[in-house]
DNA sequence: CTTCAGATGCTCT
DNA sequence: GAGCATCTGAAGA
């Protein structure tokens, strides 16, 4: 399946962030276990003008170095002491712009994924841990077993790459405000998070990423 | 279904 | 020292 080249990523941040919907994941861990997730949630920052991106107005600090770098480069970074968000860098390197890939449902796998997760194999969740999979960038992360040591990857290669995949209708994508960015204010109520339901599959779908 | 408190550590002032 | 692009489990309705 086609890998989504550099060129993809090198666009207006709220076009990429609204195409990334139903592309998939991929996630090779050091033992070679490919993971995979079809992305269901995304939101755009735009540090030129968005109050609630780390890099609002340019603002350079070692955290925020990655975002200055490559379109289709990967971004991770720690919040709440506890979780990673996982990010891709967009637009032209200097502009300081993001995706935050905000949930997706698991398409291959699964197994190793729930084990990072929840702990236990796929068979034995839940249907309201099923429902909540990976729906969240603290869970995605957990998930996929992304930390800041993946902070900087190329995003067109493995241990992570992102491949087009099936995309949602566009009657099928809701648009609204982000999640946890009430501080920004006007920036608050920018209307950049893009998202679509997905039934998380009973069964890994077949081996093509 | 909903609200709510607590966890936990890095980042920047 | 304050705040944070979050999540979980417990408790209530």
């Amino acid at each position: 399946m086609e890998i989504l080249p550099k060129e993809f990523y090198d666009r207006d941040t709220r076009t990429v962030a609204r195409e990334l919907l139903g592309c998939i994941l991929v996630r090779v861990l050091d033992g070679g276990a490919r993971l995979a997730v079809r992305i269901t949630e995304t939101e755009a920052y735009i540090g030129r003008m968005d109050k609630a991106c780390h890099a609002y107005q340019y603002k350079r600090t070692p955290r925020t170095e990655t975002l200055f770098a490559a379109p289709g480069i990967s971004y991770i970074y720690l919040i709440y002491g506890m979780y990673h968000c996982l990010n891709f860098i967009t637009e032209r390197a200097g502009e300081p712009c993001g995706v935050l890939i905000r949930g997706a449902v698991p398409v291959q796998n699964r197994d190793i994924i729930a084990e990072n997760r929840f702990g236990c194999k796929a068979s034995e969740l839940s249907a309201y841990q099923r429902r909540h999979f990976l729906d969240g960038p603290g869970k995605l992360c957990k998930g996929l077993a992304l930390t800041r040591k993946e902070n900087g990857l190329d995003l067109t290669k493995p241990p992570l790459y992102v491949c087009r995949g099936t995309s949602p209708r566009p009657e099928e994508v809701q648009v609204g405000k982000r999640i946890g960015v009430d501080y920004a204010q006007e920036a608050a109520d920018f209307p950049w998070r893009f998202w679509f339901a997905a039934e998380t599959p009973e069964e890994d779908e077949d081996d093509l990423f």
